[in-house]
DNA sequence: CCAACCGCTATACACACGAGTAGCCTCCTA
DNA sequence: TAGGAGGCTACTCGTGTGTATAGCGGTTGG
């Protein structure tokens, strides 16, 4: 149940119009403006869901899972860069401006949808590296999760910068920020920035120097456990 | 004139606390809010800007002044990293956290603050690469302006993720998000991500090969079109 | 002295929103 | 074909918002 084109019947056109105005216009999008877009009447809404809250917390639930079915449909599909299987069907471009504004605005659903993204990249990542495609890293996760905050941010900010957004060019507007943004992703990626590593090893040096060690926090850097003074 | 301490009267106060307010809660923030924050009434707004639109757009002008002043004063502080000389005042994190969320929502002080920060880094940039600090990219403009939005867009994120963000303790939260992004920001940028050549060099035998170069599209790649492998 | 002025408050109005209720209308079943 | 259940609509209510108007009180200049 509950698949896009099975049934068509109130409530699922009702579900799909609300993720569509939710991402075309933002959340405060009205329930009679998404009633009118689903072509029902606004009262309509309170019947098949409780709330306004309701029908929002179950778009989020179809959205990530439709995320999930599709990038697991694209899976194997040769991501020429990290984070760069875009969709580019409509639908596809729906659901990724949803999640953007979901991430944009805090909601649970980006948050789900960003670990998500930290746990595949990491595992992606780590295959990567044992096959000597990428460099390692001295906090893998942390590179991770930085890199995804900067993927995404980047995304929500050319986003913002585009208040016109038509959801039906969604692939040419992506099409022209990748257009944009490949070069630079690769130079930096291939070149680095800095011509030397001067800063880099200046910063090791730094946080080798304090005990605590705030680039990662949590987990024991591999085997030297014993601090110094206990 | 117009600046913070000098006068506290009425509109000054209102201005201020319209700029905490946009700040903390966001622009949806009501007049009445507003006006509570400032300890005065909610119809003085009126009186003093003719409508929420206008004091929008005295905060956005107040908030730009007040950075371009900010910048100018922490000018010659050594930035140790691109983009970070951050402030680490009260004023200083509302000013930040105003900015982001004007970027966020595609405001006019947003578009500005991106504009600014874009001449400020393609300036910097030029230097730091004639001075054989960073290695010379193959489209300026594109690197900066992917840097700036990727930088910008992480915190942005990070802002969406910190729901609960206290303006007094800004430079904590600044001070947490550098700690865990120091790392694999100076990582990436002085050892870069990809262990070779192959993408890049593929991507650029792909544009070599379309006329209309997408990346550069304005300006001439300069003299040395036929590049190598070094 | 006083009167015009300005900062400010209090109150009211129009509007849009989410939430709620009652009833029609269709389709499915027995 | 009769009955009933559920999808759907029209309408109403309370609330919060931005906007607008009338009026009070202190300050200043003639």
């Amino acid at each position: 149940m509950s698949t896009a084109q099975d049934d068509l019947t109130g409530r699922a056109r009702l579900r799909d119009a609300a993720i569509e105005g939710f991402a075309a216009q933002g959340f405060d999008e009205s329930l009679r403006a998404i009633a009118a877009r689903a072509g029902v009447s606004a009262g309509l809404v309170r019947h098949h869901f409780g709330s306004k809250e309701n029908l929002r917390a179950e778009c989020d639930a179809t959205v990530l899972e439709r995320y999930r079915k599709l990038k697991v449909d694209s899976i194997n599909a040769e991501p020429s860069v990290m984070f760069s299987q875009l969709p580019s069907s409509r639908e596809g471009g729906i659901l990724m401006v949803y999640i953007l504004r979901s991430v944009r605005d805090g909601g649970a659903a980006g948050r789900a949808f960003l670990e998500n993204l930290v746990a595949e990249g990491i595992e992606f990542s780590a295959d990567a590296v044992a096959r000597g495609l990428v460099v390692p890293s001295r906090n893998e996760e942390a590179r991770v999760r930085h890199l995804v905050r900067q993927s995404v941010g980047a995304l929500i900010v050319q986003l913002g910068m585009w208040p016109d957004l038509a959801l039906d060019d969604f692939e040419g507007v992506m099409e022209r920020f990748y257009a944009e943004s490949m070069l630079p992703t690769l130079e930096l990626y291939t070149e680095g920035l800095f011509a030397d590593r001067t800063y880099l090893d200046q910063y090791l040096a730094f946080v080798a120097g304090t005990e605590t060690t705030p680039a990662a926090p949590a987990e024991e850097t591999s085997s030297h456990h014993g601090k110094s003074k206990e």
